[in-house]
DNA sequence: CTTCATAA
DNA sequence: TTATGAAGG
């Protein structure tokens, strides 16, 4: 979920290609969501293994990956930690909604509407502590890099971001941008289409926002940008009723900050909202992580994904033989370059 | 979600 | 070559 400010930032499309060569850190609880999600069978039964464990994640986590890789984007994956005291509200939330989508998956199955079982079903998805483990191992094999967060995912990844040492975060989510990263990268897919809940196909192409260019438009600070999310309502806080983004930008344009919006007195804003405030503007993060990009352990990638979780071997050896293709044409530019 | 096979 | 649908685990 997070704030949406979609309506007030404007994104910048790209082709994956043009990221060639840049560093992003991947919010990996978000990514895997998504694949837990998306990734299921038409009547929204996931992927599983031979034993019946779920693998959707490891399968989306898998290719996505390769693919970064044989591009020459250098991905590093930023995962959960502890989460803010604020967010408990917003995390019972989900889980209440969770298994009342269970419910209606079961419901729709019994009636035979596979459209809306796979509607209800892509809302049930969880993420375990074993299929976080399972992705950390094939990461590991994959050579990619992973960091826990101490809290919040997007807080760290943003932290890396504005310190330089990766060009841009990467979620669905646009709360890197309250968090203060510079470069937001959105829809970092491979396929350019996405098949709705509908069954139509709609073109989706990676896109850059800039947390530059959403301030110099609005003609905001940050500070503000964090207040108007506060109104509007965040994982942190529930918004004021009745304000969406066009109403918080008025309101904080006229105005100033929440200060001076609870001094006029017209609107009530959030108690807790200087608590939320420092969730955005001084987020617990770490700077102890080194990045490194290792080679592909092909073995190892084989163990995770064919013996453990039951990947195809051809499938799998397939996609890392492209991989090796590009990692060993790199090294041989790499030494070109000394001679 | 990504890949694969098949069709236009 | 591009579009579409089924399969993947």
């Amino acid at each position: 979920m997070g704030v949406d400010i979609s309506d007030l930032v404007e994104a910048r499309k790209v082709a994956l290609a043009d990221l060639s060569g840049r560093s992003i850190a991947i919010d990996a609880f978000n990514t895997l969501y998504q694949f837990l999600s998306m990734i299921r069978q038409p009547d929204g039964t996931p992927l599983m293994d031979r034993d019946g464990r779920v693998t959707s994640h490891l399968s989306g986590l898998f290719y996505r990956s390769a693919a970064l890789l044989e591009l020459g984007i250098k991905p590093v994956y930023v995962f959960d930690g502890k989460p803010p005291e604020l967010k408990r509200k917003t995390i019972e939330e989900r889980r209440a909604a969770k298994e009342e989508a269970e419910r209606e998956w079961k419901k729709a199955l019994v009636e035979g509407d596979l459209k809306r079982a796979l509607s209800k079903a892509s809302r049930t998805a969880k993420l375990d502590s074993d299929m976080i483990e399972e992705s950390l191992s094939l990461l590991d094999a994959l050579g990619i890099p992973w960091i826990r967060a101490p809290s919040e995912g997007e807080a760290q990844m943003s932290h890396m971001v504005r310190k330089g040492d990766v060009w841009a975060g990467a979620s669905q989510d646009f709360d890197a941008i309250l968090f203060g990263a510079p470069n937001l990268v959105r829809n970092l897919t491979l396929a350019g289409k996405r098949r709705l809940p509908s069954g139509k196909t709609v073109d989706v192409s990676p896109e850059v926002i800039e947390l530059a260019d959403v301030l110099s438009r609005l003609e905001v600070s940050r500070e503000q940008l964090v207040d108007m999310a506060i109104l509007m309502g965040t994982d942190f806080n529930d918004g004021v009723r009745g304000i969406g983004p066009k109403k918080a930008y008025a309101l904080i344009k006229r105005l100033g900050s929440l200060e001076d919006v609870r001094a006029e007195g017209k609107v009530l804003v959030p108690d807790e909202f200087e608590e939320v405030r420092r969730i955005f503007l001084e987020p617990e993060v770490t700077d102890v992580y080194s990045l490194e990009w290792d080679m592909v352990d092909h073995e190892g990638v084989r163990k995770v994904m064919c013996d453990k979780h039951s990947f195809s071997v051809d499938r799998i050896d397939a996609v890392l033989a492209k991989v090796l293709a590009k990692s060993d044409a790199s090294a041989q530019r790499s030494l070109d370059s000394w001679s």
